[in-house]
RNA sequence: GCGCAUGUGGCGUAAUUGGUAGCCGCACCAGACUUAGGAUCUGGCGGGGAAACCCGUGGGGGUUCGAGUCCCUCCAUGCGCACCA
C-alpha cells in the first residue's frame, strides 16, 4: 500500500483544527515556551517557498518543545495595515479592507496546507479595530509620558507637570524666558510637547511625493522609498514622532543581554551610532549669537581653520554679511531643493560658500571664518562642525578645494604626507596645541574636555546617529491617531472611547488641498459633548500610524488575544513574559526590531509589563533565492538571403556557424529566432547571444521541454533550437545535414541563482510542491536545503531524495502492503541506530541545525531498512522524533501503531548512551600526518598496547622500514599518528 | 570607505569542534527489472595516474605529530550602513 499523503495530510490537518491540538493554555503547571514568527504582511502575491522557511523551523522547534513537556505558545497573525493594499485601492477604488481580507484568506489557505502547529485561536490582525484599539491606547500612554533622564525611565507626564509647577521652572517661549506658573494653557502644552514620548514636532522628514507621505529613516534605502522605489526629499514638517532617541543608550547596552545574531546586533549598534565627544560654543564676531558644534575630536581644537554650518542651520542666513547674502541664499536654496538621492550621489563633490562672518576661537581668540557646506548634515549633532582639515578627511577635502589653511596638531605614528591627505587616526602626539602639547590623542581628548568644562565653553557630550521616528503617515490604511485639536492644543481621546475607527471616505487620495485622505471624511471631528466622532466639534488628526505601530507590540497581544478590557491581562503577561525564540528575516534589523524593543522598554517603565526585551533569542533565517533557467537566444528574424554576422549566416537553406560548421534546414524556408543549447554556445559568437528567462516549470534538470516552450511562446514562429549534434525545428528533430532523426537531443538551459520573482519566471509556490510531494516532504526539504541562517537557492529537483525517504519510511512499517510491526525484542544494531539518531536529532534541534537532522533521519531509515527492522520498540520512538519535522506521516504511523492521537502528546524518547558504546574501533593510522591504513583494535586496550599493535602491523613495515619511529601519538578512540 | 557574513566535488551540503575531508541527497555513469517510465532496485562517482602513489577545503605564509577547523596576510562574493564631525 503506497502512502497516500494527500488524504492523510488533509485528515490530520482537519483533526488538529477540530481538536484544537495546539491550543496554548494561559494557566498550566508545565513550563512555558513562546515561539514566535515574524508577522507576515499579507501581500497579493501569496507565499512562495522562501516564506515558510522560518515558519517550518519554528514549528519544528515548537513541536519539539511540546514533546519535551512544555506549554508552548506558537501563534500567527497578520500585519495587515500597509501601503500595497492602499496603492491597490487607489488604482481600483476597492476598499483596502476587502483586498486585505482576500489576501489573508489566501495566506491562511497556504499556511494550513503546510501543517503548522499554530494556535489559531489567538490570531491577530493589526487592521482589526479590536486590535488597533490597543495600539491607539498605547499611543495615548506614550503621549502621556516623558523620559526622565535622571531615573532613566519613562514616567507619567503628570510627574513632570508637578515638578514644573512646584519648582516654578523657567522655560523659553518664543525667545522669552517665562516661569511655568505664568504660562498660559497653550504655552504649557507646547513646553510639554518637547518632553512627550509620542509628540508633535517640527523636523526634517523624508517626504515621498509619489506615495504622498513621509517615511521613517528605515523605510528609505539609497535615497528612495523601500516600497516602490520612489524618490524621497527632505522636508521640514510638523509630524507625530516617537522619542526613540531617549532610549538610545538602553537600546544599545541591552543588546548584550539578548541572544541575537551578531549581524543584527551590529546593525542596531550602527543605526544607534553612539559617539562620545564634546560640544563647544563659538561666539560670533559682532553678534550675540553663538554656534554650538559637536566634535568627537576635542583634542584637535587648536587645528581648527574654519567652521561649517549645514545649509539648513538656523543661523546660516542670519549671520551672513550683506555682501554675501545673495550668494549664501542661492546656495542654501539649491541645497534644499536637491533630493536625498542627488545629495548622496554627490558625496565626493565639494561645495560650500563663505558667509563673510567670523567666529572666535574659544581658546586662542583667533578669527575663524564661518562657511556653509552641504557636507554637514542638519540632522546630526548641532548641524555645525569645527573643521580641522589636517585631521579630518572631509574637512581636508573642503579646505583643499577652497584653499583654506590646514594646521597640523598631531604628529602621526607613521609616515604621513599632509599635502595629500589628513591624518584621521586617533593616534599620535599633540603639537601646536598649547596645554595639550606632548599628550597622546586619548589623553588629550580627556584633558581638553576637562578644560572646556572648566572654562565653561561647552561640555562632554554623547551623540547618537539615531533619530526620532516619524510616526504620522499621510495615508488612509493605518491606525487613526487618537488625537483631536482644541484651540490648537492636541488632546487624546478618552481611553474608553477607543477604538477610533477609520472613517469611510470616497477616494483613497489626498484632498485637493493636499491634506491626508482622512480629511476627506466630513465626519472627522470630536464632539466633546456627545463624546463621539461627529460632523462637528474639534478636528481629529488626519495622519495615520505607520506600518510598524501594530507590529511593535503584537507579541504581547498573542498572550491574551481576545481581552476586551486590557491589551493583555497581567496574569497572561506575567505567565508568558516574553518571546523565547523569535524567527524572522534580517530585513527588519533596524526597523521593527528596534521599535519593538523601544515600546517594550516604555511599557515596562510604565509598569504594564515585566520584561525589558521582547525576545530572548532571535534567529534570522536566510533568504531563499530562486534558480532561474535561461536560454541563449539570437532573436533577429533571419531570411534565407540574410548574411547576419561574421560568425554565422543563413544562405540558401543553410545556417553557417563558427568554424565552418553548417546546419542544413529541412526545407528552403525562413526560420526566426535561433535558440542554442547551453552546451553548444561556442557555435556562435557570444555577442550575438542574449540570455532570456524561461518558466522553470517548462524545464527538468536544466533541460527545456521544447514543445511546451513553443506553445508558451505563441509569439514565436518557426524558431530553431540547436543542440550539440542535432536541432529541433517545427516539432521534429534533424541532424545538421538536414535529415530527420528519431532520437531527440537535450536542449540545455543555463541555471542562474536570482531573487525569486514573477518577472524571472522562477517562483515556486508551496502549494504546487505540496500537491506533488506533500507537506511533510516540503517541510523536510526546506530544512534539508542547508543551515537555516544561510541564504540558499531553491531547486525543486533535489526534492526527489526527500520524497524517496518518506516512501522508504512508510515501508518500514509495512509488510506485504499492509501495516505490520513486530513486538519482538530489537537487536543491538537496531537499538544502536535508533539511539544514535535520537541523540543526534535532539542535539541538532537544540542548536537549530535542522538540515543535519534530516540527514540523520535518512541514515537511520537506510540502516533500519538494511537491517529489515520492523520492531515496534524501534519504530514507535522513531515516529515521535520525526513528528516535529514530518507531523502528518508521524501521526498516521502513530495511529497505525495503535496509539490514541495525537503524537503531539507523546514524550520525546530519551537516548540511552549504553546502546552507543562500541567495544572496538577501526583506527586510522597516519604516517607523518597522512592516513595510510586502518587497523581494528579493541577500545579497552591501553595506549601502549595500541602503539605496539600498530607498529607491529604488516602495513606499517613499509613505512618504518624496520627502524624505530621518532614519535607515536595515540589518541584512544580517535587516531594513531606515527612520525618517522 | 566602515561593519557583518560566507568561500569545501558539476550542485545543495556534512565533518564528533584540532584527529580518516566529502556524510546525506541531487545530477551524472553503468547494470537489473520491465505493460520503455520523469518508476523501483544494485553498483560507481573530487582531480591526475595503468598502478604504486601524488594533488586537493579561495590564494600565500605560520603554529602543530596532525589544520576545512587556530593565528597572520591577501583575494572574491553577498548583505547592511555610509559626508554621522
Amino acid at each position: 500500500m503506497e502512502y497516500n499523503f494527500r488524504e492523510t495530510e488533509k485528515n490530520w490537518q482537519k483533526y488538529w483544527a477540530d481538536k484544537k491540538t495546539f491550543r496554548a493554555e494561559n494557566n498550566s503547571s508545565k513550563p512555558k515556551y513562546y515561539v514566535l514568527d515574524m508577522f507576515p504582511y499579507p501581500s497579493g502575491a501569496g507565499l512562495h517557498v522562501g516564506h515558510p522557511l522560518g515558519y517550518i523551523a519554528s514549528d519544528i522547534y515548537a513541536r519539539y518543545k511540546r514533546l519535551k513537556g512544555f506549554n508552548v505558545l506558537h501563534p500567527m497573525g497578520y500585519d495587515s495595515f500597509g501601503l500595497p493594499a492602499e496603492q491597490y485601492a487607489i488604482q481600483t477604488g476597492q476598499h483596502p479592507a476587502i483586498t486585505t481580507d482576500a489576501n489573508i484568506a489566501r495566506y491562511r489557505e497556504q499556511l494550513d496546507k503546510i501543517g503548522f502547529s499554530f494556535d489559531w485561536d489567538r490570531e491577530v490582525r493589526t487592521s482589526d479595530p479590536n486590535y488597533y484599539r490597543w495600539t491607539q491606547w498605547i499611543f495615548i500612554q506614550l503621549f502621556n509620558s516623558w523620559y526622565n533622564s535622571e531615573t532613566n525611565k519613562t514616567e507619567s507626564i503628570d510627574k513632570l507637570i508637578q515638578k514644573f509647577s512646584s519648582k516654578n521652572t523657567e522655560h523659553h517661549i518664543n525667545g522669552n524666558t517665562k516661569k511655568w506658573n505664568e504660562l498660559n494653557e497653550k504655552e504649557k502644552a507646547d513646553v510639554l510637547m518637547d518632553y512627550r514620548i509620542a509628540y508633535l514636532g517640527e523636523a526634517y522628514v523624508n517626504w515621498c511625493p509619489a506615495l504622498g507621505t513621509v517615511l521613517a529613516n528605515d523605510e528609505v534605502k539609497d535615497g528612495v522609498s523601500e516600497r516602490g522605489g520612489y524618490p524621497v526629499e527632505r522636508k521640514l514638517m510638523k509630524q507625530w514622532s516617537m522619542r526613540i532617541t531617549a532610549y538610545a543608550d538602553r537600546l544599545l547596552n541591552d543588546l548584550e543581554k539578548i541572544d541575537w545574531s551578531d549581524s543584527i546586533k551590529e546593525a542596531q549598534r550602527n543605526w544607534i551610532g553612539k559617539s562620545e565627544g564634546a560640544s563647544l560654543e563659538f561666539k560670533i564676531q559682532n553678534s550675540d549669537d553663538t554656534i554650538e558644534v559637536f566634535t568627537t575630536r576635542p583634542d584637535t581644537v587648536f587645528g581648527i581653520s574654519f567652521l561649517t554650518l549645514a545649509p539648513e542651520h538656523e543661523l546660516a542666513e542670519k549671520i551672513t554679511t550683506s555682501e554675501k547674502k545673495q550668494e549664501v541664499e542661492a546656495y542654501i536654496a539649491k541645497a534644499r531643493n536637491r533630493s536625498e538621492r542627488e545629495r548622496q550621489a554627490e558625496v565626493n563633490t565639494v561645495s560650500g560658500v563663505f558667509t563673510g562672518t567670523y567666529a572666535i576661537h574659544p581658546f586662542t581668540g583667533e578669527e575663524i571664518p564661518v562657511w556653509v557646506g552641504d557636507y554637514v548634515l542638519a540632522g546630526y549633532g548641532t548641524g555645525a562642525v569645527m573643521a580641522v582639515p589636517a585631521h579630518d578627511e572631509r574637512d581636508f577635502r573642503f579646505a583643499s578645494f577652497y584653499h583654506l589653511p590646514i594646521k597640523q596638531v598631531i604628529i602621526p605614528t607613521g609616515e604621513h604626507d599632509f599635502s595629500k591627505t589628513s591624518w584621521d587616526e586617533k593616534e599620535g602626539t599633540l603639537i601646536n596645541s598649547s596645554f595639550l602639547d606632548g599628550l597622546n590623542v586619548k589623553d588629550a581628548i580627556k584633558k581638553c574636555i576637562a578644560e572646556i568644562e572648566k572654562r565653561n565653553l561647552g561640555k562632554g557630550k554623547i551623540n547618537y546617529r539615531l533619530r526620532d521616528a516619524v510616526f504620522g503617515r499621510q495615508r488612509y490604511w493605518g491606525e487613526p491617531i487618537p488625537v483631536y485639536y482644541k484651540n490648537g492644543i492636541a488632546h487624546t481621546l478618552p481611553e474608553n472611547k477607543l477604538p477610533l475607527h477609520l472613517p469611510a471616505i470616497d477616494k483613497f487620495l489626498p484632498t485637493e488641498e493636499g491634506e491626508p485622505p482622512l480629511a476627506r471624511s466630513d465626519k472627522w471631528f470630536w464632539n466633546e459633548e456627545t463624546q463621539s466622532v461627529d460632523k462637528t466639534g474639534f478636528p481629529i488628526e488626519t495622519t495615520t500610524m505607520p506600518g510598524w505601530a501594530g507590529s511593535s507590540w503584537y507579541y504581547l497581544r498573542y498572550m491574551d488575544a481576545h481581552n476586551k478590557k486590557e491589551f493583555a491581562s497581567a496574569d497572561a503577561l506575567n505567565y508568558w513574559q516574553n518571546v523565547d525564540l523569535y524567527i524572522g528575516g534580517s530585513e527588519h534589523a533596524t526597523g521593527h526590531l528596534l521599535y519593538v524593543r523601544f515600546w517594550t522598554k516604555a511599557l515596562k517603565d510604565l509598569g504594564y509589563i515585566q520584561v525589558e526585551e521582547p525576545a530572548k533569542k532571535l534567529i534570522n533565517q536566510g533568504m531563499i533565492q530562486g534558480v532561474s533557467e535561461k536560454i541563449y537566444w539570437q532573436g533577429k528574424t533571419l531570411n534565407p538571403k540574410d548574411t547576419v554576422s561574421i560568425s554565422y549566416h543563413i544562405g540558401g537553406n543553410r545556417i553557417y556557424l563558427k568554424n565552418n560548421m553548417t546546419i542544413v534546414l529541412p526545407k528552403n524556408e525562413a526560420c526566426e529566432s535561433i535558440f542554442i543549447s547551453a552546451d553548444a554556445i561556442d557555435y556562435l559568437d557570444s555577442e550575438n547571444l542574449s540570455l532570456i528567462n524561461v518558466p522553470i516549470n517548462l524545464t527538468q534538470n536544466s533541460e527545456l521541454e521544447l514543445n511546451e516552450y513553443k506553445n508558451f511562446r505563441n509569439d514565436l514562429t518557426r524558431p530553431i533550437f540547436i543542440c550539440k549534434n542535432s536541432y529541433w525545428f517545427e516539432g521534429a528533430w534533424y541532424n545538421f545535414d538536414g535529415n530527420q532523426i528519431q532520437v531527440p537531443s537535450k536542449f540545455l538551459t543555463k541555471p542562474e541563482v536570482e531573487k525569486m520573482s514573477k518577472s524571472k519566471w522562477n517562483v515556486v509556490n508551496p502549494d504546487e510542491v505540496i500537491e506533488k510531494y506533500g507537506a511533510d516532504c516540503l517541510r523536510l526539504y526546506e530544512m534539508f536545503l542547508g543551515p537555516l541562517e544561510q541564504s540558499k537557492p531553491w531547486n525543486t529537483n533535489g526534492i526527489a531524495g526527500v520524497s524517496g525517504f518518506i516512501r522508504k519510511l512508510w515501508k518500514l512499517y509495512h509488510s506485504n502492503d499492509s501495516f505490520y510491526v513486530s513486538d519482538d525484542a530489537p537487536t543491538q544494531a537496531e537499538l544502536k541506530t535508533l539511539h544514535k539518531t535520537i541523540k543526534k536529532v535532539q542535539e541538532d534541534i537544540e542548536k537549530f541545525s535542522f538540515n543535519t537532522s534530516v540527514s540523520s533521519f535518512m541514515i537511520c531509515v537506510n540502516e533500519l531498512t538494511d537491517l529489515k527492522c520492523n520492531k515496534r520498540a524501534i519504530l514507535e520512538p522513531l515516529a515521535i522524533i520525526l513528528s516535529p519535522y514530518a507531523p502528518h506521516i508521524a501521526e498516521e504511523l502513530w495511529k497505525l501503531c495503535g496509539h490514541e492521537p495525537s503524537i503531539a502528546h507523546a514524550e520525546f524518547p530519551a537516548y540511552n548512551e549504553s546502546y552507543l558504546v562500541e567495544d572496538a574501533f577501526e583506527y586510522p593510522v597516519s604516517v607523518n600526518g597522512k592516513t595510510r591504513f586502518k587497523i581494528n583494535l579493541p577500545l579497552q586496550i591501553s595506549k601502549d598496547e595500541i602503539e605496539q599493535r600498530v607498529l607491529a602491523a604488516e602495513e606499517m613495515q613499509k613505512w618504518t622500514n624496520g627502524s624505530a619511529p621518532k614519535k607515536v601519538i595515540v589518541v584512544p578512540g580517535r587516531i594513531v599518528n606515527v612520525v618517522i
